[in-house]
DNA sequence: TTCCTTGCAAAGGCTTTGCACACCG
DNA sequence: CGGTGTGCAAAGCCTTTGCAAGGAA
């Protein structure tokens, strides 16, 4: 897990301390998807040890995303998402039917945010932006 | 306020009863911008009566949704915004810095929607949707 | 030794639910 | 009158905060 190396050096770097929590917590982050809510992020963690507590876990995932280590998305429906930077810009669209997260390729959004940016004066952040609609599977369930 | 009335006439159509709450929280709803929250809805209504609580306002937004005559737009970080049909489609975007919220055509993502779909088979709604961002105002101030 | 981190418990903010009473149709 | 709608209070859910004890450097 060597990206998960870099990300405990950089924390260590600027200063913060290392506990086994922190790197515990930093592990299961990088191990993960591409959006892993703070909640299933500690199950990762406790498949090692019980010894962490759901507050460490969003104090550290504030940590990594203030030092830039991380980002944070807020899906929407109460579902705000961690990933560690390694997973560049994406797109997630967020099916309404069945739940399931489906990642898309951020260049998509390169020309949406130009145009708002000449039209609007608005910069908008597309890192990491979460679209809702219906994904193919549940669409073709819908006409069977 | 003819928008109101028609709304109200589809709830009676669809069987609803009709109940002076009912009645003021449309119009509240009507009346209001493209994205009234339950809370603003309340202050609006409270206006004229003290005689609504907050349940019901939910209960009424709830309803209209369900009905399709309103729409419900998930804007993040615990924003959850609603609008009567008539504010057609539509683009929030979000200011992180001040909480500003600018509408923007929503037919800028039509373009995108299609691409979505041909590559991902994933249909996007793409009818009330949220980005975040800096606006014109705040991205000044920041480099001044 | 210093003071940053942790764990626990409790608070917070927003939304939903249970239940008895009210009132529309 | 029957059954839907309302208000109140309380519960839920996820996240944050306060505070004393623990442990990294």
């Amino acid at each position: 897990m060597p990206h998960c190396h870099t990300l405990i050096a950089a924390l260590r770097q600027q200063g913060c301390r290392l506990t086994p929590q922190r790197e515990m917590i930093v592990e299961a982050l990088a191990h993960g998807g591409c959006h892993m809510t703070a909640e299933e992020v500690l199950e990762i963690v406790r498949q090692k040890t019980q010894a962490v507590n759901i507050t460490t876990v969003y104090r550290t995932l504030d940590l990594l995303v203030e030092r830039g280590l991380a980002t944070r998305t807020d899906l929407g429906e109460g579902r705000i998402v961690y990933a560690t930077i390694r997973h560049g810009p994406h797109l997630h669209l967020v099916c309404r039917c069945c739940g399931r997260v489906i990642e898309a390729d951020a260049s998509l959004l390169a020309l949406l945010g130009e145009t708002i940016h000449d039209r609007y004066g608005f910069t908008p952040q597309l890192e990491h932006i979460a679209l809702y609609g219906v994904c193919r599977e549940c669409n073709e369930t819908r006409n069977t």
